[in-house]
DNA sequence: GTCTATATTGGGATAGAC
DNA sequence: GTCTATCCCAATATAGAC
């Protein structure tokens, strides 16, 4: 997740915590296995944050606010949805393939507790971005640059699903590649080369 | 999960267990509620399974194998692969609809303990479906009726991800579309009804 | 601030009566 | 087989010395 080296405790602690929440989930992370591996021990973490609860909120603010700032980035503010695209994913598989546990956590701790959707969406900025997104689609449609009729929603989160799930999959694909003499690397690399224009073959016609 | 009433203990046990560590995982799942579910407690439920972990294997294979059982009725024997998909994606849809706990909850578990894959795989049958259905797309692209040149594979996971990603994602999404002045329920509805289209376009031409 | 030692509690597991 | 009562450990949390 992270990287930079970090002699500031209380970060030094929020790093390591975002590792073992992500990996474990909130339910499975160990208060111990978090102190370990910030080099401290479980006292000094309640000091800092008085409990499992807070800490884990807190993480998870940050954890969320740095994804969607690294996914807003992959998205071009200008040119037609179809170079957007092209970009799109290839900076989206760039980042997945970093922050593999990320997108499982973070469905998973949203089903847990819905509650924690508001405390994130509410400090988000890029509100407008999607909106801007739906706009042009319809626009594009309009125009006849986009063949297919298909609701701007609906294509966007086609999208995302193309985009998110193969790697959110890679336990049982990694598995399921195996059993067919195959890896899950070779398919990640064809996935990243096709995606792109699988969407675009599809709404250009 | 179920439906059926049962007086039989153990299956009772069974179908309260799968209940409950779909909803929280195994890390989240707690015995006193699967105990509370199935009307007993929890010192019987030791008496029938011994122990949390074995009770868990034990729904897991069972909740798996139903799972692919289903997945592989919503797969016709016959036709091309235009045909298939379209009857794929309304079975699939209304079988993710009535299990929605399923697929995060397998991903999740998969993902926590890698070696449960094999318990189930090492039971499953259809083992030859992905390997027929790969034959065929390979067999169609060199005819002409599939005019892309996707990886086969790679076809297949696009197909799964769209399939499953708006389920997993419900509860980030259906936030998302609240904001945007929409519900999830709405989306969901266009979401079956142009989904098979949008592959379908992408690969005729 | 940071540690060791200890308290507390939640929850899985067992004993033993019926 | 099914229950109540209890055990026991793991994991969160706190006290108190330094």
């Amino acid at each position: 997740m992270v990287g930079k080296e970090n002699d500031n405790i209380e970060e030094k602690i929020i790093d390591s915590a975002a590792d073992v929440f992500e990996e474990k989930g909130f339910a499975g992370a160990r208060m111990q296995q978090i102190a370990d591996k910030a080099g401290i021990n479980k006292a000094l973490l309640h000091y800092y944050f008085r409990s499992k609860d807070k800490l884990f909120e807190k993480v998870f603010v940050i954890v969320v606010q740095r994804a969607f700032v690294k996914f807003g980035k992959s998205l071009k503010k200008e040119g037609t949805i179809f170079e957007k695209l092209e970009n799109f994913f290839e900076m989206h598989q760039e980042l997945l393939w970093k922050n593999r546990n990320f997108p499982l956590f973070f469905l998973n701790e949203i089903k847990q507790n819905p509650g924690l959707v508001n405390i994130v969406f509410d400090k988000l900025e890029n509100e407008s971005m999607l909106v801007d997104l739906i706009d042009q689609i319809k626009r594009e449609q309009n125009e006849g640059v986009i063949k297919s009729d298909i609701e701007p929603v609906n294509l966007l989160v086609n999208i995302i699903s193309l985009s998110i799930f193969p790697y959110v999959g890679a336990p049982i694909l990694s598995e399921i590649m195996t059993r067919m003499d195959s890896d899950y690397e070779t398919f990640i690399q064809d996935h990243r080369k096709q995606v792109a224009q699988f969407v675009i073959n599809s709404i250009k016609n």
